[in-house]
DNA sequence: CCACTATTTGGAAACGATTCCAAAATTGTC
DNA sequence: GACAATTTTGGAATCGTTTCCAAATAGTGG
């Protein structure tokens, strides 16, 4: 079933049947309604192959979601596919561990079927940094910042992260905490954990107090297994700690088992906060004190910046998002 | 940059330089090398849409993934993914809410591009089941018993969901629990709880205790606020209930929180159990008991059998997985 | 060295769409 | 009613592969 034989069934040819299909003017009322109910009556899909070949290959959107775990990814992509879709783009996702070799094999798979744009949600940006320059389309880079990292094809949506964590230490501050420890972000480094790193620790000596990154600061993995042992690792070297900040609410979330097991409690003890207001902070025992960034937002701003990349050729943009700190049961004052 | 190019190019003709790029025989050991090379100097990649107009259309195989939220999934697809990746088949994947009309249109789109298999992870089978009957590839459910639903070519692998809840009440009813109430599963029914709650009636009513659906079961979403909604309604109730069996980690999350906020303690005022050792039953407060399903398995036993419905054209198969109870402080014997 | 088979090669046809240009039909004007 | 301008239509050429068949070449045994 293709197109030269709903033409024949039609009474068309295929010049015009390809027009119907493709929305064009130039086609009569007639023709038209004629086309569409053959079309409809034969159940006709047209070959998405032989249509991408001949366009001169357009797959559609291609998205990297690196960190499954990650709800708010998860929340980020259905605005995101939402506006897409308005614009009748489709979008396929791979999603990826955030590791550098199967980052760039995905990467040049998809790149290979040259798709319209790609999408980056999440993941170390000197993972693919290689990767896009092979890399022909527009792409936009969602919760991290291309600005600094100079590909001109490359946009960004992301929020202050610097600022957010700056925000959410003045908070544990205010509440009167001047021991702070903070866990998060990989050993290898991680462009958004190292810029909240640098917020909350500017927070801190603005105060004049003094954060020692060797002692007040220990890297983890973003899951719960890696907040839990940096918790511990954090508090067998500072037992006068009074407050910890997890540079993800995942983190957090072990970290606040780690608390547990040693015998403390949030936030008597010792308060915890997270950063990303995912499920895990809203319904933990204590809810947990965390930084909020509008997903659908975010979303929404990634897929209107790639479709104006894509069709308008509108040049690369970095988009800065707003975020909301959420104070909940897991801080108190001192 | 196309086929004849490098053919003019290696100085052979463009059936070679395909039978080349094919791995297919009878091309000399000479010719392959210089067309590899050229091909390499070139950094050639055939245009895959035009390869698969002429394969009569075969796009890799698609995933879908209904329920983002869901951790075991991520769980299941890094294997899955892995064995077909050594069969050297690429793997889409589509993340969708499980609601009928986003499921039923993102099966048409990929099913319009006529991948060799497609794969249904978690979902609500009867959403997709009229989807079905225009899908002519081989497919696979996952997480989901396909036997009795009569489709020929959709195989199945799973846990026997039954079971595993009967094993689990089982372990409540053997720390002497005999008020016990369910929370979990759609209003609208969903293959996958139905079976559990079935397990776990049964179990309860095998030892001569009443089990009135109307009053000890409270269906809900498949989120925390789920949970936390559902076990409020039953706990108001239902205020004898000494354990509460949420068919779902997420769900257990859930309603952890909201006997939290009765002021009620776990496991000393309440047992509760979840099912699927997700992150969040390993490291709640306390450490939720549930049902460990193996991920790695059941991803693999999905790959294997897709394998072998597309390539050597086996008939659909339904495999069952093992499951595990796991016991942590959640469950207390009374 | 020939006849015959097996291997290697070349290239036309096909896959199913889009795109263009020319032809046909319609509309408008005087 | 004739002619120009415009809209609508048909269909050949094209995109970059694979697949087939025929042709060329290499290999073998007598």
């Amino acid at each position: 079933m293709n197109i030269r034989d709903i033409a024949a069934k039609a009474g068309y040819g295929v010049g015009t049947v390809s027009r119907v299909i493709n929305d064009q003017p130039n086609v009569s009322e007639q023709a038209r309604a004629r086309i569409l109910t053959v079309m409809e009556e034969c159940g006709y899909e047209p070959n998405s192959n032989a249509r991408y070949l001949k366009m001169q290959s357009q797959t559609p959107v291609a998205a990297f979601v690196m960190g499954v775990g990650n709800r708010l990814f998860g929340d980020i992509l259905g605005p995101l596919q939402t506006t897409l879709a308005e614009a009748n783009e489709d979008l396929v996702v791979t999603y990826l561990d955030d590791d550098a070799d199967e980052v760039r094999a995905a990467i040049a798979y998809q790149n290979a079927r040259h798709p319209k744009g790609m999408l980056f949600l999440g993941g170390e940006p000197r993972y693919f940094a290689e990767a896009f320059h092979e890399i022909e389309v527009p792409s936009v880079l969602v919760t991290g910042s291309a600005a600094d990292l100079g590909f001109e094809r490359l946009s960004s949506v992301t929020i202050d992260n610097e600022a957010a964590a700056r925000c959410l230490c003045e908070h544990l501050l205010e509440h009167g905490h001047r021991r702070i420890g903070i866990i998060g972000g990989s050993k290898t480094g991680n462009q958004t954990s190292t810029l909240r790193l640098a917020g909350a620790v500017a927070a801190i000596r603005a105060r004049g107090i003094s954060f020692d990154i060797a002692r007040d600061y220990e890297p983890c993995d973003f899951h719960e297994a890696g907040g839990y042992e940096a918790a511990q690792r954090l508090l067998d070297r500072n037992g006068d700690l009074t407050a910890i900040f997890a540079l993800g609410d995942v983190i957090a979330f072990g970290a606040l088992r780690a608390i547990v097991d040693r015998g403390l409690r949030v936030p008597r003890d010792i308060s915890l906060a997270g950063f990303d207001d995912t499920s895990f902070s809203q319904y933990a025992v204590p809810r947990i004190t965390t930084i909020r960034q509008n997903a659908e937002q975010l979303g929404r701003a990634a897929a209107r910046i790639l479709l104006a990349n894509m069709h308008d050729g509108a040049p690369a943009a970095h988009e800065v998002g707003p975020f909301e700190l959420i104070e909940r049961e897991s801080v108190r004052a001192l």
